[in-house]
DNA sequence: ATTATCTATAGATCTATAGATAATGC
DNA sequence: ATTATCTATAGATCTATAGATAATGC
């Protein structure tokens, strides 16, 4: 029966027995904070289904009431941390101001919140690949509206003060460097870091990106 | 007996049983040549030793006389890998003749490169993590040394022609935005192939890159 | 006789579920 | 009576090896 199907799906699309809706919030919350932790420490695959029930807090029979699979509690993870990491890009973004933020604040928030949440984004990477075909699209679809954000930022600032107008294909360049840089923070730091501090860091890779901006606006008349 | 032990090890360090050690490298290439294509494909996890054997033509017996175990397949796939792009990049760096490369140049090497061994980068990223610790440090270090490439490419240039004086600490995060970037075309060609031709990516790539090494630099006298 | 290869399978794991038990609300 | 949780395990898989067989060289 279809409505069967559908009556077990919640709106994230995982398949539950549990009737109360609030019960499953309140599990899954378990569950993802739990796993993503295990799956830092040791990877998708050495992490079983039994550490992650034990971990949560109940026993695996309980776990495989509120997810159908282990692909489930991946899922769940990966969107959690991409919501976490688009609040605080977000967040960062809105705390200077509606729109007098200068296109420095933005990358610096931005590399801010990848050198905290260095852990995260190196899992994402490692754990996207095992997502079903399906969810793989929604999670670069989520690393896209990041990236997104610092495009619409750019093209909010073009033209104004002393930043150029800048072409779409410019601002999208730059928005995808923007989001690529900030993450080689995270991928490469246990190198970086014997040469820069996070501020450094930021500090050069700005000058960079600016200099892009600039060499390829029009220059204002 | 440590005789015993160390006459089983070959130059790089996996053990066999087989005492031709023409046949251990021919073998070991069959396996190698088989296996990039089934991890590209089904990844590490999913492709199984019994796959290897056959797509390498042996029986899943004869594979384990010449690796010990499957992370020891991983490796010599990991160490093929980073060879096969470390060797395309010194030879389209040396083929543009010794001193006379300019920074361009090599660049655009490079991210030709990146663009013809898009899988195999990928693939890199995905599995390297499934090493064992040890063999981690050397992919690491293998990752590291094609960036020093660029590195001294750049100190090379740097004062010569109406390229300004660099110093260290610039020449590094230049050299690591060079191979990010190229990398980034690999990760985000999905995306970015809409927007961008591999030759437009190099244009708007090299005007960025170059843009950091003018500002940063000393200003030629 | 020695070296290389194969077949058959032991042994270890891990996911997912069936069926039993406990907790909750009327 | 209904909902939630637990225990115990079926069933599926996969790695790695033991022991048998074939190929090679003296």
């Amino acid at each position: 029966m279809k409505n069967k199907i559908t009556a077990n799906l919640n709106a994230e699309g995982i398949p539950t027995q549990i009737k109360n809706p609030e019960l499953v919030r309140e599990r899954r919350r378990q569950i993802v904070d739990a796993t993503v932790h295990l799956f830092v420490e040791h990877g998708y695959h050495k992490t079983t289904t039994r550490m992650i029930a034990r971990a949560a807090g109940f026993s695996i029979g309980s776990l495989y009431e509120y997810v159908g699979c282990k692909e489930d509690v991946l899922y769940l993870v990966c969107e959690a941390i991409h919501g976490e990491v688009q609040r605080a890009v977000e967040e960062a973004l809105s705390g200077s101001g509606n729109g007098r933020s200068t296109l420095a604040e933005v990358i610096r928030e931005y590399f801010h919140v990848c050198d905290l949440m260095n852990d995260h984004i190196l899992l994402m990477y490692q754990v996207s690949q095992f997502l079903p075909k399906q969810w793989q699209i929604k999670a670069l679809e989520n690393e896209l509206r990041i990236t997104d954000i610092f495009i619409n930022a750019l093209l909010r600032l073009a033209g104004k003060g002393d930043i150029p107008d800048i072409d779409h294909k410019t601002a999208s360049l730059v928005g995808h460097n923007i989001s690529v840089l900030g993450q080689m923070w995270a991928f490469r730091r246990w190198y970086l870091a014997k040469n820069f501090s996070i501020d450094e860091y930021i500090a050069y890779q700005t000058k960079f990106i600016l200099g892009l901006v600039f060499q390829n606006g029009q220059p204002k008349e």
